[in-house]
DNA sequence: CCAATAACCTAACGCTGTTCGGTTATTTGA
DNA sequence: TCAAATAACCGAACAGCGTTAGGTTATTGG
């Protein structure tokens, strides 16, 4: 065979197969050989699509990141915004756990990934947060969310027994593990994220009022 | 040459030169092929000491994770314990950054491990903390410390440039990006710990109220 | 209608982790 | 003391990896 009537390939479809893959068999035994094989195709025609494998791992990895919610900052309430970005970015790396490595290895595609930072950046600003806090709150959240979702997904049966017997002392059944285990790591990150919140309120009101002294001695020098 | 007169490889050696090449080429180039070249040797030659590559970066993580100090917990201060814990368990992290994607991906042996989790779960019980809590307290400082850690080491320069502006409207010189980025990256984890543990203090006097009443209900029991 | 390009192919390169069987020095046990 | 077992190395090889080169054919643009 040489080029097809129809096209076998493409961009999306690459993409598609190649993620099923990762959530069915693990990041680790993916390769581009499999990927082929699953469209009928050699390896090498692949690379007329993506010229690497770490290119389109990294599209992949953006269309996953692409489900992140940002627009509860609209409203100007940026403990709402907060949560509701949290929440759903959470959400995002829990539906592809195997793919966990690949976005936190850093972000791809720089557009997608700036526009969100900008929104979230832009509405804790807007809310009242000076710039050089909205930085920090940005990354101290992505801190919680990409910590919760590595320490969830990659785990390996070690502390977790202990950790299981605070809660479920007779807890034998090696089949509940699994969605224990889920519970106690949403209730630790609701805790982590709600206690942060909190102990971010008062910095708010500290950094607003300093912010008000501030512009009242701009005006004062204004006028002088 | 077949067997020497004095052995060539130690576990200790094959571990020291596997983390020095980590530490000074990347995760990603280091293979058995080129740890054996550094040490005079032929790749199967590792076999023997070591069964297999896994076995092998496990070991060098725990070697690293044996640094982190939990020793702060002993005089009951759950904050400060906390905090020495978080701090010693980043320093460890940000000594050898590229072995994080190792350390992130599930512990190794597990007794170093477990030892460390009993003496953060014992800390906080110790200190007044419901067992339960314990445990939730202890994974969300986890998700901090590898959070901040991945989000910092695995950077590729994206959303930063915003980021820098922040704080550095003039910031054109590139050899500078490095050090400020550590400094805002330092900045947020202080911020999200502080936040984070200034928010657990109302939850503190919450569960041990709670746990008093508990405690008087179990006592009118036991006397009826 | 012809040239360019796109989309596939086969074959191969150099690399990887790991295994096998061989060789020799040291240690163990009778 | 001497044989057997083991430990520590070696060379060669296996299957699999990402990627490239060069070939063939269908579609498309001028």
């Amino acid at each position: 065979m040489a080029r097809p009537k129809t096209p076998l390939l493409s961009k999306p479809a690459i993409r598609q197969v190649a993620l099923t893959l990762i959530d069915r068999d693990g990041l680790e035994k993916l390769s581009m050989r499999r990927i082929a094989q699953e469209l009928d195709v050699q390896a090498a025609s692949l690379y007329s699509h993506y010229r690497t494998k770490e290119e389109l791992l990294s599209d992949v990895a953006n269309e996953v990141m692409a489900h992140v919610d940002v627009s509860e900052f609209e409203g100007g309430d940026w403990r709402a915004g907060l949560i509701a970005w949290a929440r759903s970015y959470r959400a995002a790396l829990a539906e592809h756990p195997n793919l966990l490595p690949v976005i936190a290895s850093g972000p791809g595609r720089r557009e997608e990934a700036l526009r969100r930072a900008d929104a979230v950046h832009g509405g804790l600003v807007g809310a009242g947060w000076p710039p050089r806090f909205a930085t920090m709150i940005g990354a101290s959240t992505k801190y919680l969310v990409v910590g919760a979702a590595t320490n969830s997904f990659a785990r390996g049966f070690d502390d977790d027994a202990r950790v299981y017997q605070d809660r479920y002392p007779n807890l034998s059944q090696a089949h509940r593990l699994a969605e224990v285990a889920a519970e106690i790591d949403e209730d630790s990150f609701e805790l982590a994220l709600t206690a942060f919140l909190d102990g971010l309120a008062p910095v708010f009101e500290k950094v607003r009022v300093e912010a008000a002294q501030t512009t009242e001695s701009a005006k004062d020098r204004s006028f002088n």
